[in-house]
DNA sequence: CTGTATCCTCAAGGATACTG
DNA sequence: CAGTATCCTTGAGGATACAG
């Protein structure tokens, strides 16, 4: 939060938001976070003691207030002010989603995979009794390779050890591949032809399965159109 | 530009924008600056060195192109990506004029202000002859007090000593005042009733002066509702 | 005009362990 | 559950001078 010395209303907000890690508690604010370990799920990487102090920040400028909740617990609610970052906040994830697509390895995350999926299951579409997904990724070490998503009723639960339901079906596929399904960077048709993707259970599944898991919201965001020159080749 | 270790477009944008001073370059390009000299202008407190850094990671990512223009002077201007960041900073400015009405003294220049006026001057509304406005700001030192806005043709010009031509009028005031009147926290008329401006010059001149200045883009937003309770207090 | 080159400091923030 | 406490490092970035 040092200053810029500018009078100018960009500047000035930017002085509490280019803060690290700031507008990423702002985005988990905005989705729905109230608690304080909801927003360390939402932001493993971040050290407890930098998020209070985020925290206190954006509370004594006025983005975040801090109250206990009725039963007690403490609980952190955006106000109007912190609310209005909202459009911001999606123009910055739909910037993002269009022009910087590329994704290192560091930033593949099983455990946020999850639980963004969880945050938006479209229970409606689920069949009416329990189902479970089971995901297998064959690219990041055993211990957090295997992850369930269960569908029981209106709630949604993410386990990362086998909850001993039946399986619906399982998920072969590459983290990276799912998270770029995700992201709607990628296709369901397209990574299936291409082999890196496997279904495994009842054809009706495999077929309603996409629908079920759906794609992150800002998915939905056109991405800029490669510049095709005439002999075929992108530029 | 450490990573966050997160799929989420946000958290992918933020990783280039979070960087200090970033988005205010971009804000300069925005604006029509191309050339270094231009963007140090704007962002005085940022040092060269740092600058060049910041725009070869912008070229890096690809929201900078840097070319040399036609008389061989080197130019930065946006690409499509960078241009796409146009509503995210206009946003910010919306939310920073909004929100953050409390300047630092820190905060004001009066290098940066006459700059930003100069930037967006409604030269039609003025004088077709050489019309010259003084400034005489009465809370800074000595050395920055005095500034003088020339307007003859199309081209503003800003100066920090005396041109030598005719003075048309003479605005006495407080840098914080005029900067506060520039980014529309507060309007002419009331700082004239206040007593906080005095502009010493023909009538005519007195009356037409705030249409000449105008207020910066973002004056436009509309500021907040004070909650007032039923006792008449702001809350 | 468009940067480099250096130096220096300091504080941001990552890691880890611990507590009411 | 909701944070504190502590340590530690490292690189971000401010200041200044200089160069092609």
């Amino acid at each position: 939060m040092t200053a810029y010395g500018q009078f100018c209303p960009v500047a000035k907000a930017m002085e509490i938001l280019d803060e690290r890690w700031t507008l990423l508690v702002v985005r988990e604010l905005l989705a729905g976070s109230t608690h304080f370990n909801e927003l360390r799920r939402g932001n493993p990487r971040m050290s407890p003691a930098l998020l209070t102090k985020r925290l206190r920040t954006l509370e004594r400028v006025g983005v975040v207030r801090r109250t206990g909740d009725p039963s007690g617990r403490t609980s952190y609610r955006l106000t109007e002010c912190g609310e209005e970052l909202r459009p911001i906040v999606e123009s910055l994830g739909a910037w993002g989603v269009r022009w910087i697509g590329e994704l290192g390895t560091e930033d593949l995350d099983p455990h946020l995979l999850l639980w963004d999926i969880r945050r938006t299951v479209p229970v409606d579409e689920w069949p009416r009794s329990r189902t479970v997904l089971a995901f297998a990724f064959d690219d990041v070490p055993q211990k957090v390779a295997h992850w369930w998503l269960v569908v029981a009723g209106s709630e949604p639960d993410v386990c990362d050890y086998d909850p001993g339901f039946e399986v619906t079906a399982t998920i072969r596929t590459g983290l990276r591949t799912m998270t770029e399904i995700w992201r709607g960077d990628r296709s369901w048709v397209d990574a299936l032809r291409a082999g890196e993707v496997e279904v495994v259970g009842p054809d009706t599944v495999r077929r309603d399965l996409p629908r079920w898991l759906g794609q992150m919201p800002l998915a939905a965001v056109p991405r800029p159109t490669p510049i095709v020159s005439p002999s075929g080749q992108v530029g």
